[in-house]
DNA sequence: GTTCCACCGGAAACGGGGGACC
DNA sequence: GGTCCCCCGTTTCCGGTGGAAC
């Protein structure tokens, strides 16, 4: 049944994007300079999860790459790329830069030095998941870079700007930005049967089961594939030639967990041990939870680092930090 | 109204791990 | 092999906040 599993992933960017006419017509008429030889403004893409900034980042940058001849590409994450170093080394990955580099020796501002002296063609980076970054000046080293065009993707702009220092929010306060909302039902299903088509053998699914999907995902693109994703695994495992209204409804539960399950994964032993904690109270407060997390391990780290943990969990969205100072609860989302 | 205290999070310091250099 | 330098995770210190107790 399936034919290319490859477009049922939810990195995977499409040849062409579904519904977000306005918003790749912005986008492409901000790195229209970079056609000829220009570097292009710096551009924000603003919105909650899974509308699709990152995906139409990529593929309009990859538009570009078809286009132009003289340009360069990089794509950073700053969730795994928080530091000012590894943002810097990506980029001068991307320049092909980094070989005399070394990760324990070299100076972040001999990195930066680089990244300013290069003069080649337009060099166009996109940073994404922006408001993760833990040391935002490297937005102002790089804005004062003249050949780095910038695309910086975040969920709220209100969170964005917040962390940052009062030079570097006046130098971006008039950058462009392109602003997504949320899929409707009827563009979730178009996606998924844009995906479908490419991806499944012929009626695999029925439009009501992917309206079905659709709804589930409450205009989170990134949940709707998933969700479909394993709804063809599940019924390929059955031996199926389609997929069964009972395993798309199956699939909705499984899904959320599967990103729930990745999220986990990515957590230190000691993150692990605090999330089990507030998972097995329900909900429970700071000084409990301390006492608790000291006396299940062995090496209890600082209350201190603890709650950079807790902040970790909240941000990976596997807990909720309820209230303020004497009021505060923790509880699993 | 004042004091106490639990809690948060910023800033600076510390120390481990590891590469460069002599 | 010893020393220096750097990044980065962690700790230490501390000011701010606001509810509880007096």
């Amino acid at each position: 049944m399936i034919r290319d599993a490859r477009v049922l992933d939810p990195e995977f960017v499409p040849s062409e994007v579904v519904h977000r006419d306005g918003e790749v017509d912005a986008l492409s008429n901000a790195l229209d300079p970079v056609t000829d030889g220009e570097p292009a403004e710096t551009t924000f893409l603003f919105g909650p999860s899974g509308t699709g900034k990152t995906c139409l980042a990529r593929y309009t940058v990859g538009q570009l790459r078809e286009a132009v001849i003289d340009i360069r590409t990089q794509y950073v994450n700053c969730w795994q790329n928080y530091s000012r170093y590894r943002v810097l080394y990506r980029i001068l990955e991307g320049l092909d830069r980094t070989i005399d580099i070394h990760r324990q020796s070299t100076p972040t501002d001999v990195l930066l030095e680089r990244v300013q002296a290069y003069d080649g063609p337009p060099y166009v980076v996109v940073l994404d998941e922006v408001d993760q970054l833990e040391e935002p000046s490297v937005l102002y080293d790089l804005y004062r870079t003249h050949e780095v065009s910038m695309l910086l993707v975040a969920n709220r702009e209100e969170d964005l700007f917040a962390g940052l220092d009062d030079r570097l929010v006046s130098r971006l306060h008039g950058s462009r930005r392109i602003r997504f909302e949320k899929y409707g039902i009827d563009e979730l299903a178009a996606i998924l049967r844009a995906r479908v088509d490419r991806g499944l053998t012929e009626d695999a699914v029925r439009d009501a089961d992917l309206r079905y999907i659709a709804d589930a995902a409450a205009g989170d693109a990134r949940i709707a594939i998933s969700t479909l994703r394993a709804a063809a695994r599940e019924a390929g495992r059955q031996g199926l030639d389609r997929i069964p209204e009972s395993v798309i409804r199956g699939a909705v539960p499984e899904a959320r967990q599967e990103i729930q399950r990745k999220n986990l994964d990515q957590l230190k032993p000691h993150q692990k041990v605090l999330y089990e904690i507030i998972e097995e109270h329900g909900t429970v407060d700071p000084g409990t939870l301390y006492g608790t997390y000291r006396e299940r391990v062995s090496d209890p780290r600082s209350d201190r680092t603890v709650r950079t943990y807790l902040n970790k969990l909240a941000t990976y969205d596997l807990i909720v930090a309820e209230g303020e100072n004497r009021g505060r609860v923790y509880r699993v989302a």
